[in-house]
DNA sequence: CGGCATGTTGCGCA
DNA sequence: TTGCGCAACATGCC
């Protein structure tokens, strides 16, 4: 599921099911998921705030709740991890029973119609923070492409900055918040840029055409799961159906050049790429 | 059984 | 101080 598209798409979904709703229940019991807090101060943080809002930068969300006076706001911050999804159902329908992965349940009331938003996640690796302030995952992450935090300006700075590799700069969370494996690795095949190139190498035509695969490789990611709809199939289905330049394609044929595509290991992440058309700046 | 996985953090070492 | 590499976290799937 979860880099930046899929997590706006939750963001989104979280504001139509939840904004202007009373919790009016609110229960996880997997101590791992909430670290560091615990069941009872998920459920007494949420049972009977309204939501305000849902906002996202990079992968996490933060749902905004209101107290009985405007002094009591929570905020619920949300990390999908590696696996995590939320999704939304009536109560008291037939699928009132908990599905498989489920780890985290908020009942809600909302124009007199009663439902649930489910939080499932089945490898755990997501985080479900309850919090009167900020928490400090979410103010370090840098700008959000989404935002307007894409601009060439900031991405050639931290550039110039760092001899690391340009895929690694760029999935660093606070220069830029929500670019994730496949985002980054996409990006570099479209930049013609081998992934190993240390940032600091990169020409402002690299810059330019990291931001602009950066931006396309998003906006056809969203546009994609926008297609599908809600109903749409599972995500897991849509990984490797052939929408993908590299990413999961190693020794594959690149599709530009039909050369095999190549495969490296960067900050412990499995990186595709093509060794014709994609540049080494070294 | 072995290997890999869309993420993050922390540790040890150069 | 910075930058790596690597393991760990917990679990599913091919």
């Amino acid at each position: 599921m979860p880099e930046l598209p899929d997590v706006e798409v939750a963001r989104r979904n979280l504001h139509r099911w939840m904004v202007g709703g009373t919790i009016v229940a609110a229960r996880c019991a997997d101590r791992y998921l909430l670290r560091p807090g615990s069941p009872r101060a998920f459920e007494h943080a949420l049972v009977g705030r309204t939501v305000a809002g849902v906002e996202r930068k990079g992968k996490w969300l933060k749902v905004v709740l209101d107290g009985p006076s405007a002094s009591q706001g929570r905020r619920l911050f949300a990390h999908l991890g590696m696996t995590g999804d939320w999704t939304e159902g009536s109560a008291g329908d037939a699928e009132n029973a908990a599905p498989r992965f489920e780890r985290a349940r908020i009942d809600l009331e909302r124009r007199g119609r009663a439902l649930v938003v489910r939080y499932l996640d089945s490898r755990r690796f997501g985080r479900l923070v309850v919090s009167s302030d900020d928490i400090v995952e979410w103010t370090s992450l840098g700008p959000d492409p989404l935002a307007g935090g894409l601009d060439v300006a900031t991405l050639a700075d931290a550039f110039a900055r760092s001899r690391r590799p340009v895929k690694e700069i760029v999935m660093d969370q606070s220069v830029l918040a929500g670019i994730g494996n496949i985002l980054a690795t996409e990006a570099l095949w479209r930049a013609r840029l081998d992934p190993r190139s240390p940032g600091t190498t990169l020409s402002r035509s690299d810059v330019r055409a990291v931001a602009r695969g950066l931006r396309d490789e998003i906006a056809r990611e969203l546009a994609e799961r926008e297609d599908r709809g809600p109903d749409g199939p599972a995500p897991e289905t849509y990984e490797t159906d052939g929408t993908f330049n590299a990413y999961g394609r190693a020794g594959a044929p690149c599709p530009r050049d039909g050369a095999p595509l190549a495969r490296v290991t960067l900050g412990g992440r499995s990186t595709v790429f093509c060794k014709v058309c994609q540049v080494l700046r070294r």
